[in-house]
DNA sequence: TGCCAGGCCCTCTTTAGGGCCTT
């Protein structure tokens, strides 16, 4: 991947031990899907090992023992490994305000300060605005509601990331269809999206 | 399935409170 590819994105999920770096938790697996246009290009997912206990509940949820983990690389590992691989482009999650805070928190653990704090698109947030006839914003919702092809267990990094990226291009698809006479030729990129996501909310209203 | 947090957004609002979304 270039570092003058301005078009790249960086679909990701984390699972975690609990929901706030600052309570202690840490992050269990990371899964990255980059985009390019309309494209997955490249994917990567990788479990991560804190040494941090896993709650009854998260095991449940997620499926992630701390035996599973007890020879996974280190989170810092893991990290340099994502920091050489991608170039410092913009992040979209679902809820990506979550996702970020653990990709600031692991990265800066593992002393790559310079990829700490990216631009971010929430699919959360789009979704609120382009589907309103939603019955909620949930991920799994939002992919039945799309009929996205299921990409494995529901709750692991890997099977999340690769629906979130989903999602994106069916929201690009969207745009296009709703706003391709207005875009004339334009692509929906980040900075197209990252002005929808700004937009005021109309609850029950599309935004195009 | 819920609590923990944080940001966004709504309404019986703005000197506030509660729901949604993530693990």
């Amino acid at each position: 991947m270039s570092w003058e590819d301005r078009e790249l994105l960086a679909v990701v999920d984390f699972e975690t031990t609990g929901l706030s770096p600052r309570q202690g938790a840490r992050a269990t697996e990371v899964a990255v899907v980059w985009v390019r246009g309309d494209e997955l290009v490249d994917q990567y997912s990788s479990l991560m090992h804190t040494g941090v206990p896993i709650p009854p509940f998260i095991e449940r949820l997620t499926g992630i023992s701390e035996r599973m983990l007890e020879t996974a690389n280190p989170a810092a590992t893991v990290m340099r490994e994502l920091a050489e691989r991608q170039p410092p482009c913009p992040l979209i999650g679902h809820n990506v305000g979550f996702d970020a805070q653990f990709w600031r928190d692991e990265m800066q653990r593992a002393d790559c300060p310079a990829h700490a704090e990216p631009a971010r698109l929430c699919t959360v947030k789009l979704a609120r605005r382009l589907y309103p006839q939603a019955p909620n914003c949930k991920l799994g919702t939002l992919a039945a509601f799309h009929e996205l092809a299921p990409q494995g267990r529901a709750h692991r990094a890997l099977a999340d990331a690769l629906t979130t990226a989903l999602l994106w291009l069916q929201m690009r698809q969207d745009i296009v269809h709703h706003l391709g006479s207005e875009l004339g030729g334009a692509p929906v990129n980040f900075a197209l999206a990252d002005r929808l996501q700004a937009l005021p909310f109309a609850r029950g209203e599309c935004l195009l």
